[in-house]
DNA sequence: TAGATTGTTAATCGATTAACAATC
DNA sequence: TAGATTGTTAATCGATTAACAATC
Protein backbone atom coordinates (compact mmCIF):
# COMPACT_ATOMS: atom_id res chain seq x y z
CA UNK A 1 0.00 0.00 0.00
CA UNK A 2 1.53 3.50 -0.60
CA UNK A 3 0.14 6.73 0.82
CA UNK A 4 -1.15 9.46 -2.59
CA UNK A 5 -3.11 12.39 -0.99
CA UNK A 6 -5.39 11.53 1.65
CA UNK A 7 -6.22 8.26 0.72
CA UNK A 8 -4.51 4.41 1.09
CA UNK A 9 -4.32 3.70 -2.62
CA UNK A 10 -3.45 0.03 -3.85
CA UNK A 11 0.13 0.15 -5.55
CA UNK A 12 0.43 -1.87 -8.74
CA UNK A 13 -3.27 -1.35 -10.21
CA UNK A 14 -4.00 -3.49 -13.44
CA UNK A 15 -4.78 -1.77 -16.71
CA UNK A 16 -8.18 -2.92 -17.32
CA UNK A 17 -9.24 -1.79 -13.78
CA UNK A 18 -7.34 2.11 -14.68
CA UNK A 19 -9.10 2.31 -17.87
CA UNK A 20 -12.63 1.77 -16.30
CA UNK A 21 -12.22 4.54 -14.09
CA UNK A 22 -12.82 7.52 -16.55
CA UNK A 23 -15.54 6.19 -17.23
CA UNK A 24 -17.41 5.59 -13.61
CA UNK A 25 -15.71 9.51 -12.80
CA UNK A 26 -17.46 10.47 -15.79
CA UNK A 27 -20.77 8.77 -14.74
CA UNK A 28 -20.63 10.36 -11.14
CA UNK A 29 -20.22 13.69 -12.33
CA UNK A 30 -23.12 13.12 -13.87
CA UNK A 31 -25.08 11.52 -11.22
CA UNK A 32 -23.62 14.39 -9.19
CA UNK A 33 -25.00 17.45 -11.61
CA UNK A 34 -28.60 15.13 -10.46
CA UNK A 35 -27.89 16.00 -6.81
CA UNK A 36 -27.52 12.33 -5.35
CA UNK A 37 -25.03 12.23 -2.35
CA UNK A 38 -24.46 8.55 -1.91
CA UNK A 39 -24.56 6.05 -4.53
CA UNK A 40 -23.97 2.23 -4.53
CA UNK A 41 -22.33 -0.16 -6.63
CA UNK A 42 -25.52 -1.86 -7.93
CA UNK A 43 -26.92 1.35 -9.22
CA UNK A 44 -23.71 2.13 -10.61
CA UNK A 45 -23.49 -1.34 -12.26
CA UNK A 46 -26.57 -1.05 -13.57
CA UNK A 47 -26.71 1.89 -15.09
CA UNK A 48 -23.34 1.58 -16.73
CA UNK A 49 -24.00 -1.90 -17.81
CA UNK A 50 -21.28 -4.25 -15.65
CA UNK A 51 -20.69 -6.55 -12.75
CA UNK A 52 -21.52 -4.73 -9.78
CA UNK A 53 -18.75 -6.78 -8.17
CA UNK A 54 -16.26 -5.10 -10.22
CA UNK A 55 -17.45 -1.58 -9.98
CA UNK A 56 -16.85 -2.56 -5.64
CA UNK A 57 -13.42 -3.61 -6.71
CA UNK A 58 -12.83 -1.19 -8.97
CA UNK A 59 -13.75 1.54 -6.82
CA UNK A 60 -11.57 -0.22 -3.88
CA UNK A 61 -8.19 0.65 -5.53
CA UNK A 62 -9.21 4.64 -4.53
CA UNK A 63 -9.09 3.83 -0.92
CA UNK A 64 -12.51 5.28 -0.85
CA UNK A 65 -14.81 3.45 1.91
CA UNK A 66 -18.60 2.96 1.23
CA UNK A 67 -21.13 2.11 4.08
CA UNK A 68 -23.37 -0.76 3.56
CA UNK A 69 -27.19 0.32 2.74
CA UNK A 70 -25.64 3.58 1.59
CA UNK A 71 -23.43 3.04 -0.72
CA UNK A 72 -20.35 5.35 -1.58
CA UNK A 73 -20.33 9.40 -0.64
CA UNK A 74 -21.03 10.61 -4.98
CA UNK A 75 -18.83 13.79 -4.21
CA UNK A 76 -15.61 11.66 -1.71
CA UNK A 77 -15.77 9.22 -4.47
CA UNK A 78 -14.99 11.93 -7.54
CA UNK A 79 -12.50 13.68 -5.41
CA UNK A 80 -10.67 10.79 -5.14
CA UNK A 81 -10.84 9.15 -8.44
CA UNK A 82 -9.48 12.72 -9.87
CA UNK A 83 -6.67 12.72 -7.66
CA UNK A 84 -5.74 8.69 -8.19
CA UNK A 85 -5.92 8.92 -11.95
CA UNK A 86 -3.75 13.10 -11.25
CA UNK A 87 -6.76 14.60 -13.48
CA UNK A 88 -6.84 17.57 -10.73
CA UNK A 89 -2.80 18.04 -10.99
CA UNK A 90 -1.84 20.19 -13.86
CA UNK A 91 0.40 17.50 -16.33
CA UNK A 92 2.52 19.41 -18.18
CA UNK A 93 3.27 17.85 -22.00
CA UNK A 94 4.92 18.50 -25.46
CA UNK A 95 3.32 17.50 -28.75
CA UNK A 96 5.49 16.74 -31.27
CA UNK A 97 4.27 16.41 -34.95
CA UNK A 98 1.65 19.04 -35.42
CA UNK A 99 -0.18 17.25 -38.39
CA UNK A 100 -3.80 16.34 -38.75
CA UNK A 101 -3.92 14.48 -35.35
CA UNK A 102 -1.59 16.43 -33.82
CA UNK A 103 -3.34 19.51 -34.19
CA UNK A 104 -6.49 17.95 -33.56
CA UNK A 105 -5.40 16.83 -29.87
CA UNK A 106 -3.64 20.84 -29.50
CA UNK A 107 -7.18 21.82 -30.40
CA UNK A 108 -9.01 19.08 -28.10
CA UNK A 109 -10.62 20.75 -24.65
CA UNK A 110 -11.58 17.74 -23.40
CA UNK A 111 -7.60 16.97 -22.36
CA UNK A 112 -8.06 19.96 -19.63
CA UNK A 113 -10.58 17.96 -17.63
CA UNK A 114 -7.39 15.06 -17.25
CA UNK A 115 -5.31 17.71 -16.35
CA UNK A 116 -3.28 17.42 -19.45
CA UNK A 117 -1.30 20.89 -20.07
CA UNK A 118 0.48 21.11 -23.43
CA UNK A 119 2.70 23.75 -22.81
CA UNK A 120 4.21 24.51 -26.72
CA UNK A 121 3.95 21.69 -29.90
CA UNK A 122 7.21 21.09 -32.27
CA UNK A 123 7.15 20.63 -35.63
CA UNK A 124 9.73 20.57 -38.76
CA UNK A 125 7.53 21.93 -41.09
CA UNK A 126 8.65 26.08 -41.28
CA UNK A 127 4.42 26.49 -42.75
CA UNK A 128 3.53 25.03 -39.53
CA UNK A 129 5.90 27.15 -37.22
CA UNK A 130 5.06 30.08 -35.61
CA UNK A 131 1.50 29.11 -35.80
CA UNK A 132 -0.76 28.48 -32.55
CA UNK A 133 -3.65 25.81 -32.88
CA UNK A 134 -5.89 26.04 -29.54
CA UNK A 135 -3.68 28.50 -27.58
CA UNK A 136 -0.56 26.31 -28.38
CA UNK A 137 2.66 27.62 -29.80
CA UNK A 138 4.31 25.36 -32.73
CA UNK A 139 8.07 25.80 -32.38
CA UNK A 140 10.70 24.36 -34.25
CA UNK A 141 11.78 21.52 -33.97
CA UNK A 142 15.34 21.70 -32.62
CA UNK A 143 14.07 24.26 -30.07
CA UNK A 144 12.87 21.12 -27.59
CA UNK A 145 16.96 20.74 -26.97
CA UNK A 146 17.13 24.46 -25.87
CA UNK A 147 13.40 24.38 -23.18
CA UNK A 148 14.74 20.76 -21.86
CA UNK A 149 16.71 22.09 -18.92
CA UNK A 150 14.19 25.47 -17.89
CA UNK A 151 11.11 22.88 -17.60
CA UNK A 152 10.12 20.41 -15.95
CA UNK A 153 8.05 18.46 -18.48
CA UNK A 154 7.88 14.61 -18.22
CA UNK A 155 4.90 13.74 -20.77
CA UNK A 156 5.96 13.86 -24.61
CA UNK A 157 2.57 13.31 -26.65
CA UNK A 158 3.88 12.00 -30.16
CA UNK A 159 2.10 12.61 -33.11
CA UNK A 160 4.89 12.04 -36.12
CA UNK A 161 4.96 10.36 -39.17
CA UNK A 162 5.49 6.91 -37.95
CA UNK A 163 9.21 6.83 -39.93
CA UNK A 164 10.89 9.04 -37.75
CA UNK A 165 9.01 8.22 -34.55
CA UNK A 166 12.07 6.55 -32.73
CA UNK A 167 14.14 8.85 -33.14
CA UNK A 168 11.99 11.48 -32.03
CA UNK A 169 11.23 9.41 -29.06
CA UNK A 170 14.90 9.42 -28.30
CA UNK A 171 15.21 12.98 -28.36
CA UNK A 172 12.52 13.45 -25.87
CA UNK A 173 14.24 10.61 -23.39
CA UNK A 174 17.43 13.02 -23.61
CA UNK A 175 15.28 16.03 -22.83
CA UNK A 176 14.28 14.39 -19.32
CA UNK A 177 10.72 13.15 -21.14
CA UNK A 178 9.54 10.37 -18.37
CA UNK A 179 6.43 9.26 -20.61
CA UNK A 180 5.30 9.16 -24.03
CA UNK A 181 2.17 9.05 -25.72
CA UNK A 182 2.77 7.70 -28.46
CA UNK A 183 -0.28 7.94 -31.44
CA UNK A 184 2.30 6.52 -33.95
CA UNK A 185 2.35 2.73 -35.39
CA UNK A 186 5.80 2.42 -34.79
CA UNK A 187 6.73 0.41 -32.04
CA UNK A 188 9.47 2.29 -29.82
CA UNK A 189 12.79 0.81 -28.39
CA UNK A 190 13.24 2.63 -25.41
CA UNK A 191 15.12 1.97 -21.77
CA UNK A 192 12.35 0.09 -19.77
CA UNK A 193 12.40 2.98 -17.04
CA UNK A 194 10.55 5.17 -20.00
CA UNK A 195 6.92 4.73 -19.65
CA UNK A 196 5.48 4.33 -23.26
CA UNK A 197 1.68 4.42 -23.71
CA UNK A 198 0.65 3.34 -27.22
CA UNK A 199 -3.02 4.25 -28.44
CA UNK A 200 -3.03 3.11 -32.18
CA UNK A 201 -6.16 3.95 -34.11
CA UNK A 202 -5.64 0.97 -35.85
CA UNK A 203 -5.97 -1.19 -33.24
CA UNK A 204 -9.40 0.06 -32.47
CA UNK A 205 -9.99 -0.37 -35.66
CA UNK A 206 -9.05 -3.92 -36.08
CA UNK A 207 -11.38 -4.88 -33.67
CA UNK A 208 -14.12 -2.91 -35.00
CA UNK A 209 -13.81 -4.43 -38.47
CA UNK A 210 -13.15 -7.99 -37.50
CA UNK A 211 -16.52 -7.70 -35.08
CA UNK A 212 -18.44 -6.25 -37.99
CA UNK A 213 -17.10 -9.23 -40.20
CA UNK A 214 -17.52 -11.74 -37.44
CA UNK A 215 -21.45 -10.46 -37.37
CA UNK A 216 -22.02 -10.96 -40.85
CA UNK A 217 -20.31 -14.32 -40.93
CA UNK B 1 -13.44 -22.60 -38.03
CA UNK B 2 -14.88 -20.38 -40.60
CA UNK B 3 -13.91 -19.71 -44.29
CA UNK B 4 -13.32 -15.76 -44.97
CA UNK B 5 -11.60 -15.63 -48.68
CA UNK B 6 -8.83 -17.72 -48.99
CA UNK B 7 -7.60 -18.66 -46.00
CA UNK B 8 -9.20 -20.72 -42.97
CA UNK B 9 -9.44 -18.18 -39.67
CA UNK B 10 -10.61 -19.01 -36.38
CA UNK B 11 -13.82 -17.74 -35.07
CA UNK B 12 -13.39 -15.74 -32.47
CA UNK B 13 -10.37 -14.24 -31.98
CA UNK B 14 -9.61 -12.77 -28.63
CA UNK B 15 -9.59 -8.48 -28.23
CA UNK B 16 -6.24 -8.68 -27.04
CA UNK B 17 -4.95 -10.42 -29.59
CA UNK B 18 -6.94 -8.40 -32.82
CA UNK B 19 -5.17 -5.07 -31.40
CA UNK B 20 -2.07 -6.89 -31.95
CA UNK B 21 -2.93 -7.69 -35.17
CA UNK B 22 -1.97 -4.05 -37.09
CA UNK B 23 1.03 -3.57 -34.96
CA UNK B 24 2.38 -6.43 -37.73
CA UNK B 25 0.82 -5.70 -40.55
CA UNK B 26 2.82 -2.42 -40.19
CA UNK B 27 6.19 -4.11 -39.25
CA UNK B 28 6.24 -6.50 -41.84
CA UNK B 29 4.76 -4.12 -44.49
CA UNK B 30 8.37 -2.16 -43.42
CA UNK B 31 10.38 -6.05 -43.37
CA UNK B 32 8.71 -6.12 -47.30
CA UNK B 33 10.05 -3.15 -48.11
CA UNK B 34 13.72 -4.45 -47.22
CA UNK B 35 12.83 -7.21 -49.37
CA UNK B 36 12.67 -10.08 -47.07
CA UNK B 37 11.18 -12.98 -47.89
CA UNK B 38 10.29 -14.74 -45.07
CA UNK B 39 10.05 -14.30 -41.59
CA UNK B 40 10.14 -16.28 -38.33
CA UNK B 41 8.56 -15.89 -35.42
CA UNK B 42 11.72 -15.49 -33.28
CA UNK B 43 12.68 -12.83 -35.39
CA UNK B 44 9.50 -11.01 -35.32
CA UNK B 45 9.55 -11.07 -31.47
CA UNK B 46 12.82 -9.80 -31.09
CA UNK B 47 11.99 -6.94 -33.53
CA UNK B 48 8.52 -6.26 -31.75
CA UNK B 49 9.68 -6.82 -27.86
CA UNK B 50 7.52 -9.47 -27.44
CA UNK B 51 7.43 -13.49 -27.17
CA UNK B 52 7.55 -15.49 -29.95
CA UNK B 53 5.37 -18.10 -29.05
CA UNK B 54 2.59 -15.01 -28.73
CA UNK B 55 3.66 -14.27 -32.42
CA UNK B 56 3.01 -17.56 -33.85
CA UNK B 57 -0.60 -17.71 -31.73
CA UNK B 58 -1.82 -14.66 -32.74
CA UNK B 59 -0.48 -14.65 -36.78
CA UNK B 60 -2.44 -18.23 -36.46
CA UNK B 61 -5.27 -16.71 -36.51
CA UNK B 62 -5.00 -15.41 -39.70
CA UNK B 63 -4.67 -18.98 -41.06
CA UNK B 64 -1.59 -19.05 -42.82
CA UNK B 65 0.83 -21.96 -42.69
CA UNK B 66 4.81 -21.30 -42.14
CA UNK B 67 7.59 -23.43 -42.81
CA UNK B 68 9.33 -24.69 -39.66
CA UNK B 69 13.14 -23.76 -40.23
CA UNK B 70 12.18 -20.87 -42.76
CA UNK B 71 9.24 -19.31 -41.36
CA UNK B 72 6.28 -17.26 -42.75
CA UNK B 73 6.05 -15.78 -46.72
CA UNK B 74 6.03 -12.30 -45.71
CA UNK B 75 3.94 -11.31 -48.52
CA UNK B 76 1.11 -14.12 -47.94
CA UNK B 77 0.93 -12.87 -44.01
CA UNK B 78 0.53 -9.03 -44.76
CA UNK B 79 -2.06 -10.42 -47.36
CA UNK B 80 -3.47 -12.32 -45.25
CA UNK B 81 -3.69 -9.77 -42.41
CA UNK B 82 -5.41 -7.38 -44.59
CA UNK B 83 -7.76 -9.64 -45.53
CA UNK B 84 -8.75 -10.97 -41.85
CA UNK B 85 -8.74 -7.48 -40.25
CA UNK B 86 -10.72 -5.91 -43.38
CA UNK B 87 -8.39 -3.58 -44.20
CA UNK B 88 -8.24 -4.43 -48.14
CA UNK B 89 -11.99 -3.95 -48.20
CA UNK B 90 -13.64 -0.54 -48.70
CA UNK B 91 -15.47 -0.05 -45.15
CA UNK B 92 -17.62 3.34 -45.38
CA UNK B 93 -18.63 4.93 -42.15
CA UNK B 94 -20.47 8.30 -41.01
CA UNK B 95 -19.34 11.00 -38.84
CA UNK B 96 -21.26 12.78 -36.51
CA UNK B 97 -19.40 15.43 -34.70
CA UNK B 98 -17.22 17.91 -36.80
CA UNK B 99 -15.76 19.31 -33.68
CA UNK B 100 -12.02 19.34 -33.26
CA UNK B 101 -11.62 15.62 -32.81
CA UNK B 102 -14.30 14.82 -35.72
CA UNK B 103 -12.41 17.09 -38.22
CA UNK B 104 -8.97 15.88 -36.95
CA UNK B 105 -10.52 11.96 -37.76
CA UNK B 106 -11.83 13.25 -41.69
CA UNK B 107 -8.58 15.03 -42.27
CA UNK B 108 -5.91 11.65 -40.42
CA UNK B 109 -5.18 10.46 -43.73
CA UNK B 110 -4.21 7.38 -41.91
CA UNK B 111 -7.35 5.85 -42.15
CA UNK B 112 -7.52 4.89 -45.76
CA UNK B 113 -4.75 1.96 -45.05
CA UNK B 114 -7.29 0.70 -42.85
CA UNK B 115 -10.02 0.53 -46.01
CA UNK B 116 -11.99 3.09 -43.72
CA UNK B 117 -14.29 5.41 -45.75
CA UNK B 118 -15.40 8.47 -44.25
CA UNK B 119 -18.28 9.07 -46.99
CA UNK B 120 -20.00 12.08 -45.43
CA UNK B 121 -19.92 13.96 -41.52
CA UNK B 122 -22.81 15.33 -40.02
CA UNK B 123 -23.49 18.48 -37.77
CA UNK B 124 -26.21 20.62 -36.73
CA UNK B 125 -23.50 23.80 -36.50
CA UNK B 126 -24.71 25.97 -39.57
CA UNK B 127 -21.45 27.36 -39.32
CA UNK B 128 -19.80 23.92 -40.17
CA UNK B 129 -22.22 23.00 -42.90
CA UNK B 130 -21.30 22.83 -46.16
CA UNK B 131 -17.46 22.96 -45.27
CA UNK B 132 -15.47 20.34 -46.46
CA UNK B 133 -12.26 18.68 -44.47
CA UNK B 134 -9.81 16.08 -46.09
CA UNK B 135 -12.07 15.56 -48.97
CA UNK B 136 -15.23 15.06 -47.03
CA UNK B 137 -18.58 16.84 -46.66
CA UNK B 138 -20.61 18.52 -43.69
CA UNK B 139 -24.03 18.00 -43.79
CA UNK B 140 -26.64 18.91 -42.06
CA UNK B 141 -27.80 16.22 -39.73
CA UNK B 142 -31.35 15.90 -40.57
CA UNK B 143 -29.70 14.76 -43.55
CA UNK B 144 -28.77 11.47 -42.11
CA UNK B 145 -32.32 9.82 -42.47
CA UNK B 146 -32.51 10.62 -45.86
CA UNK B 147 -29.62 8.85 -46.74
CA UNK B 148 -29.58 5.92 -45.05
CA UNK B 149 -31.88 3.57 -47.52
CA UNK B 150 -29.93 4.71 -50.11
CA UNK B 151 -26.67 3.78 -49.11
CA UNK B 152 -25.31 0.80 -46.82
CA UNK B 153 -23.32 2.51 -44.38
CA UNK B 154 -22.48 -0.04 -41.27
CA UNK B 155 -20.14 1.78 -39.49
CA UNK B 156 -20.66 5.48 -37.56
CA UNK B 157 -17.94 7.46 -36.14
CA UNK B 158 -19.47 9.18 -33.06
CA UNK B 159 -17.55 12.24 -32.21
CA UNK B 160 -19.79 14.43 -30.69
CA UNK B 161 -19.94 16.43 -27.19
CA UNK B 162 -21.02 13.50 -24.75
CA UNK B 163 -24.36 15.08 -23.45
CA UNK B 164 -25.78 14.21 -26.99
CA UNK B 165 -24.00 10.61 -27.78
CA UNK B 166 -26.94 9.02 -26.46
CA UNK B 167 -29.45 10.23 -28.97
CA UNK B 168 -27.08 10.76 -31.63
CA UNK B 169 -26.04 6.36 -31.10
CA UNK B 170 -29.71 5.79 -31.33
CA UNK B 171 -30.46 7.98 -34.65
CA UNK B 172 -27.99 5.95 -36.01
CA UNK B 173 -29.21 2.55 -35.45
CA UNK B 174 -32.22 3.71 -36.36
CA UNK B 175 -30.77 4.53 -39.52
CA UNK B 176 -28.85 0.98 -40.69
CA UNK B 177 -25.75 1.27 -39.08
CA UNK B 178 -24.47 -1.40 -37.25
CA UNK B 179 -20.94 -0.24 -35.56
CA UNK B 180 -20.37 2.50 -34.08
CA UNK B 181 -16.92 3.44 -32.78
CA UNK B 182 -17.19 5.59 -29.72
CA UNK B 183 -14.92 8.77 -29.36
CA UNK B 184 -17.59 10.45 -26.19
CA UNK B 185 -16.83 9.36 -23.06
CA UNK B 186 -20.58 8.72 -22.67
CA UNK B 187 -21.75 4.94 -22.08
CA UNK B 188 -24.00 3.97 -24.61
CA UNK B 189 -26.81 1.79 -24.28
CA UNK B 190 -27.95 -0.26 -27.66
CA UNK B 191 -29.59 -3.46 -28.34
CA UNK B 192 -26.61 -5.70 -27.99
CA UNK B 193 -26.50 -6.58 -31.64
CA UNK B 194 -24.84 -3.20 -32.49
CA UNK B 195 -20.70 -3.55 -32.29
CA UNK B 196 -19.74 -0.60 -29.86
CA UNK B 197 -15.71 -0.03 -29.90
CA UNK B 198 -15.48 2.46 -27.47
CA UNK B 199 -11.99 4.81 -27.61
CA UNK B 200 -11.75 7.01 -24.88
CA UNK B 201 -8.63 9.32 -24.85
CA UNK B 202 -9.21 9.76 -21.21
CA UNK B 203 -8.65 5.86 -20.62
CA UNK B 204 -5.51 5.91 -22.12
CA UNK B 205 -4.78 9.74 -20.16
CA UNK B 206 -5.71 7.84 -16.86
CA UNK B 207 -3.19 4.50 -17.49
CA UNK B 208 -0.28 7.16 -18.74
CA UNK B 209 -0.66 9.17 -15.99
CA UNK B 210 -1.35 6.65 -13.24
CA UNK B 211 2.06 4.66 -14.46
CA UNK B 212 3.47 8.48 -14.31
CA UNK B 213 2.74 8.45 -10.70
CA UNK B 214 3.75 5.23 -9.76
CA UNK B 215 6.99 5.59 -11.15
CA UNK B 216 7.42 8.75 -8.92
CA UNK B 217 6.46 7.08 -5.82
C1' DT C 1 20.80 -36.11 -40.81
C1' DA C 2 20.78 -32.22 -37.61
C1' DG C 3 18.75 -28.31 -36.18
C1' DA C 4 15.72 -24.47 -36.32
C1' DT C 5 11.08 -23.25 -36.35
C1' DT C 6 6.18 -24.23 -36.51
C1' DG C 7 2.15 -25.57 -34.13
C1' DT C 8 -0.27 -27.82 -30.55
C1' DT C 9 -1.11 -29.09 -25.88
C1' DA C 10 -0.32 -28.19 -20.95
C1' DA C 11 0.88 -24.97 -17.14
C1' DT C 12 0.86 -20.56 -15.41
C1' DC C 13 -0.67 -16.17 -14.53
C1' DG C 14 -3.91 -12.54 -13.96
C1' DA C 15 -8.46 -10.62 -14.15
C1' DT C 16 -13.26 -11.38 -13.58
C1' DT C 17 -16.99 -13.36 -11.31
C1' DA C 18 -19.13 -15.73 -7.50
C1' DA C 19 -19.76 -16.65 -2.61
C1' DC C 20 -20.13 -15.11 1.80
C1' DA C 21 -18.99 -12.84 6.02
C1' DA C 22 -18.94 -8.19 8.09
C1' DT C 23 -21.45 -4.07 8.99
C1' DC C 24 -24.28 -0.17 9.10
C1' DT D 1 -33.64 -6.37 14.25
C1' DA D 2 -33.72 -7.21 9.29
C1' DG D 3 -31.90 -6.40 5.11
C1' DA D 4 -29.11 -4.23 1.75
C1' DT D 5 -24.55 -3.31 0.54
C1' DT D 6 -19.61 -3.36 1.30
C1' DG D 7 -15.43 -5.83 1.14
C1' DT D 8 -12.76 -9.91 1.23
C1' DT D 9 -11.68 -14.51 -0.01
C1' DA D 10 -12.34 -18.38 -3.24
C1' DA D 11 -13.58 -20.16 -7.88
C1' DT D 12 -13.77 -19.46 -12.56
C1' DC D 13 -12.47 -17.93 -16.82
C1' DG D 14 -9.42 -16.48 -20.37
C1' DA D 15 -5.03 -15.11 -22.09
C1' DT D 16 -0.15 -15.69 -21.91
C1' DT D 17 3.78 -18.42 -21.44
C1' DA D 18 6.15 -22.78 -21.38
C1' DA D 19 6.99 -27.43 -23.04
C1' DC D 20 7.43 -30.47 -26.58
C1' DA D 21 6.29 -33.06 -30.62
C1' DA D 22 6.05 -32.54 -35.68
C1' DT D 23 8.34 -31.15 -39.78
C1' DC D 24 10.90 -29.16 -43.34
Amino acid sequence: MSETGKYKTKDRVPEPTLKRLPGYLYYLEQVKEEGTINISAPTIGKDLGCDPTQVVKDLAVTGVKGKPRVGYNTYELIHALEDFLGFNRINEAFLVGAGNLGAALMAYQEHQSLGLRILAAFDVDSKKIGQTIGGIHILEYNKLFSLYDRLNVKIGILTTPNHVAQDVAEDLVNCGIKAIWNFTSAKLSLPEEIIVQNTSMSSYAAVLLRRLNDAEK
